[in-house]
DNA sequence: TATACTTGTAATCAAATCAATTACACGTTA
DNA sequence: TAACGTGTAATTGATTTGATTACAAGTATA
């Protein structure tokens, strides 16, 4: 099973907020590009304002970014769409039996190995911020000729 | 979203497996131990046999290990029990306006971030054995007087 | 051979989650 | 006041999960 496109999702509108920076991103613009419904983005774009990533008022037209490319990070992201609870990236199975050695304490084992395999994943999402994902686009552009 | 807990249960199986390697590890017995449905638990046999690391056959009661403990890792029990698929630990949102810059890049700029952070999650679950479940596990277990 | 037990596997079910959609209250602007 | 935007709740169909039931087929033993 996957992981919420939320989080792509999230990603791809920040991504375009900046690229049209000039302009006004209105849930509606940003649909389009997404290519999915406006409250859709607008339910995300809720969830990336509480975050303090994005400005967004209601009855005003369109949404800003609240901080520089440079500092939002992918983790950032991730947190704020919400798609990964805190050390739950795993699902530990429920109620083993306490009279067997293994039952009693297969979940305090495996727990730890979890998380840290769950942190090492969320690591690498910190270490790539917006303007990793910016940059490559436009590098992406250029190529096309 | 979390990660099917199957992969939990098929660490507690080998686990079991190997606590009881003197005994008879039956379907009913681990899945008394699970506390699960022995349907459950047969099926995950299946998919361990399957990936070479458990021997059953059909008609003859128990489960045995085909490998040592040192040598299974806990990313051979997630890739047997199928939880994640290649690549697809994140998924990425379908069909974003091919008129948009950032519609038309989005996608092939993601996926090897995504793909970066699976590999490390994974990473880690491959630096891990059974064997240090099991230790873990013992040690666990003598502490409690 | 007959019986009991086991594995292998398919079908079904309720619950949870996702993403899309519709609807509408409420804020803002012209 | 009319038009447009955000905020948010409710509904829907699709998919996945884990539990359960059922039964065919293999094996061992009396």
């Amino acid at each position: 099973m996957s992981i919420s496109s939320r989080f792509a999702v999230g990603i791809h509108i920040l991504t375009l907020i900046d690229f049209n920076r000039e302009g006004t991103s209105s849930s509606e613009f940003i649909a389009s590009s997404v290519n999915t419904n406006p409250a859709v983005i607008r339910k995300l774009m809720g969830m990336l304002k509480k975050a303090g990533l994005i400005e967004v008022h209601p009855g005003i037209a369109g949404a800003k970014l609240a901080k520089d490319l440079s500092e939002i990070t992918l983790f950032d992201v991730y947190k704020a769409v919400n798609v990964v609870q805190e050390k739950e990236l795993f699902s530990v199975h429920n109620n083993p039996n306490p009279q067997c050695p293994v039952g009693r304490n297969i979940q305090n084992t495996i727990e730890p190995l979890f998380e840290a395999a769950q942190l090492a994943m969320e690591k690498v999402l910190g270490s790539v911020t917006l303007e990793d994902v910016v940059t490559d686009i436009d590098k992406k552009e250029k190529m096309e000729c």
